[in-house]
DNA sequence: GAAGCAAGGTAAGATTTCCTGATCGTTTTA
DNA sequence: TAAAACGATCAGGAAATCTTACCTTGCTTC
């Protein structure tokens, strides 16, 4: 019923107006001149109208033709920038990414690995959540978020976990606690110390050290609140190394050597689905980044 | 540099989206199920990323692949209304004419052809202007409108004059003047009687009867002002049979036999630009019309 | 759990579309 | 009046596109 009218005849159509003539249009388009003879003659006869005045020497457009020329014009316009724009989505020049990360990941590792980022895909949109790490897992699973960086207890099915990191669990105390100077450190000499549990003592479940946990009356989820406790010399506590505010002069960090704890920290994704263009770049980006500065 | 997306593979993809696979896409577009693939596949090979889920059982569109889908749905639509209004406006289904006739041609002839015209092409949008034959010339030469309708004194490079009825000349007198019963009538039968003339009194030049126009002093280009003179008793005047307003009771109209004067009336257009579709269907319907009501 | 079915992907051949090069008639230019 | 430019036409060939036949995979069914 309608016909189908292809983007290349009118491309012919509009290059022999701008250029002035077919041989014009012709050499514009790197075609002969047949060609848009042709390509014409072929949309002429498909609408039924002609387009160009025939029979003169030039090309000069019927009032039918002036009809056509801006709506061919928008038609075409339309088309280069759909192009223009999903090429541009595709090749990660533009887009939207969403990120959850665990709060100390969102502090201490995606500033960096955010600005460089951005200076590679400056035109990409980032939008980054930081919560527990059942939050970004809940986060990646409704898909409120394209990729998510923490650690996973276990594999899940609809998640796809690609690890990047270890991060060594270890004891946090005040400069003066008599632990302070122990290191190594047995979880043994832990007891007797008053700990303060916060949402990264499940990492201690299931070893040896998960008795400490039983004997313990303070949980403070918060991380201010708990660096405040610390400093106040309230107690000790356990954290894995990357979520130690280093810049904390009062408080000593020290890696727990047995039982050697480990939080695996990856890339949480979802299966099934394939990652929006931007979201793809972002993963490549992370994981690249993260390699290069576990080898160094 | 920007990839050309044909029309085509994107109704597949749409296809494929609304019907719900690929074979029932390729059933819908009466393509077999692999055409279906490979312009998809082509598709996506050009914009370099994919739109469908790939292994998957079911076809699934990917981020990317639900950010083109609007897009994509858009463009085909643009292109689908473009065509639909290209072929109406070739088809003479829409579209405008502008036509300049003189007043006798406008009040006489073009509501009867105007009125079956309507009827053929109702989507046209007519406008009909009048005014004398002077000014048709112009409106036609000046492109004010698309066509015509008058008598041409003489042929004139750019204009195209194709005749369509003679329109005799007569005498015009109330019904008790002496003249009311001669017919047919000589020219010379005229001399001493009082003449107003009209914007068609120069029928009469160049004609042996043009001697009698010398002699008046009386000119009334207004046609109701002239019909009130006429039937005031005030004098006769010459009108082409046309111009002649044969409702008005005491006014006769007879024929000039000696000359017999007559103007040629016609479709008048310019030369070198064909017309529009809606006027080509105009010139069209008004030549068969006329052609018609002459024959019988 | 094997058979059957329906999904989409792949390969080879045929068809259609599209482009090129040569040539012609007409109009404009020198 | 000759030369140049423009657009139309034709035959041949290259490229895209479609079809038929067959394969792989995943799910259903008995």
């Amino acid at each position: 019923m309608l016909p189908e009218l292809k983007l290349q005849p009118l491309r012919c159509v509009l290059a022999i107006i701008d250029q002035g003539g077919f041989h014009a249009a012709a050499k514009h388009l790197h075609r002969s001149q047949p060609a848009i003879s042709m390509a014409v003659g072929e949309l002429e006869s498909r609408l039924g109208q002609a387009l160009f005045e025939k029979g003169s020497g030039k090309a000069r457009l019927t009032p039918f033709g002036q009809w056509c020329e801006p709506r061919f014009r928008e038609l075409v316009a339309h088309h280069d920038r759909l192009s223009r724009d999903a090429l541009a989505m595709a090749s990660h020049q533009v887009g939207r990414v969403d990120i959850a990360a665990v709060p100390s990941v969102a502090s201490r590792l995606m500033p960096d690995i955010l600005a460089s980022f951005v200076v590679d895909y400056p035109g990409i949109e980032i939008n980054l959540h930081d919560g527990n790490s059942e939050l970004v897992r809940s986060m990646v699973l409704k898909a409120e978020v394209d990729l998510g960086i923490t650690s996973l207890w276990q594999a899940e099915e609809g998640l796809d976990f690609t690890p990047l990191l270890q991060d060594a669990v270890g004891v946090v105390c005040r400069d003066d606690h008599p632990l302070a100077d122990c290191d190594p450190l047995h979880w043994r000499e832990l007891s007797g110390h008053t700990l303060i549990r916060n949402g990264t003592s499940r990492l201690l479940e299931g070893s040896p050290a998960a008795g400490l946990l039983t004997h313990s009356t303070l949980y403070v989820s918060n991380m201010i609140s708990l660096t405040a406790m610390l400093e106040a010399g309230i107690g000790i506590t356990t954290l894995p190394r990357l979520a130690f505010q280093e810049e904390r002069r009062r408080l000593r960090f020290i890696a727990l050597a047995e039982p050697l704890l480990e939080r695996r920290i990856g890339l949480l994704s979802r299966t099934g689905v394939s990652l929006s263009p931007a979201a793809q770049a972002m993963r490549q980006h992370v994981m690249a980044r993260l390699d290069h500065s576990r080898s160094r």
